[in-house]
DNA sequence: CATTTTTATTAACCTAGGTTAATGCACGCT
DNA sequence: AGCGTGCATTAACCTAGGTTAATAAAAATG
């Protein structure tokens, strides 16, 4: 369970009579957004390609960006879905990316109706779990020079395809301080 | 679901035959551990009274707290349980603190037999996420005098259970840094 | 009740990272 | 091709927080 099989969980899901019936596929460009901060979105995307990032604006003016989501995933606002909150943050794609849409409702209802279902979405769950975890530890007990070390070592090939920018808002620094910290390293 | 009703929530798991089974009841110390960073834990804890903090000890001897667990909660080490790995961090009881323990595996086991059951961990489990989620922006986005500031609003009569070396250790910042904010502040 | 052991505060100094601004590159665009 | 926009780097300066250490108050502990 320490990598997630996200190949298998989107067969099952989106082969399910009821996605197969609610879900809608779309085509995202580069630079569009999934979905706002400040928007109430009930809706869960199935990711088959792509690479998204979700960002907050803080009231400053500045952006921290909370996660990346690659190739394959499944993600939404959690507030949204279950608070019907106004999604604290925005999610954009940096690269063309397709999705299947549904609603959480949906997501929700099947899963006490499907035990195999309900085991797969626990088992993702758990897993998002683990996953957000670690990047609790890396926030609170590194340093930025070692947030970076970890994320480069767990994402190798992600780097090339995010700015430098994304990077260093990501390990909640600026991109001067990750300038200067690439430098110290090399 | 913003707040989450533990109360309802430990007398479905409790009152269930197979916990009133396979569960202990355990009344710890002040200072006691519940587990140790390091060790596997695979258990479940039902905690009905009592302060616990979960702390990592850093490669170089440092403590950061992850979290604090308040009068009523359900604890354990997410990679222990899922995983069988070796807890990345330690539960420390801040109070005397009583609590139920039982096999992790039970608890995933009779959650797909009792569909009830199921339904109110998945309740808790999405609710953990949001706190998470919290957690997240607030390590990520906000300063620490503005997290100082978020967690005395969030938690105003926690604050005085606690020592400012704990909350700072929960802050990310040193407990000389939290008395300067104080100052500021005052 | 006296004695360690923790906790909180304050001061002096240090350092990592933030801020502003300038420069050079590498693109995507018409 | 030529233009503009965004990206990466570097420098100079500033600031929040870290470090060490001294002091005093408050808790545990016997």
């Amino acid at each position: 369970m320490d990598k997630f099989d996200f190949d298998q969980f989107l067969t099952r899901v989106l082969q399910h009579p009821t996605f197969e019936q609610c879900g809608v596929e779309l085509h995202y460009k580069k630079g569009d957004h999934l979905f706002s901060q400040g928007e109430v979105c009930r809706d869960v995307f199935c990711m088959r390609s792509g690479l998204v990032k979700f960002y907050f604006n803080t009231l400053e003016g500045k952006e921290w960006i909370k996660s990346f989501i690659v190739d394959k995933g499944v993600l939404g606002s959690r507030s949204s879905q279950l608070l019907e909150m106004a999604s604290p943050f925005s999610a954009l794609c940096l690269e063309d990316t397709e999705v299947v849409r549904f609603p959480y409702k949906r997501f929700e209802e099947v899963c006490f109706e499907d035990l195999e279902l309900a085991r797969t979405i626990f088992q993702f769950s758990q897993w998002l779990g683990l996953k957000k975890e670690l990047r609790e530890y890396q926030l609170l007990c590194l340093s930025a020079e070692e947030g970076y070390q970890a994320f480069v070592d767990a994402n190798p090939t992600l780097v090339d395809r995010l700015t430098q920018i994304d990077i260093a808002r990501y390990l909640g620094i600026t991109p001067i301080a990750l300038s200067r910290i690439k430098k110290r390293l090399a």
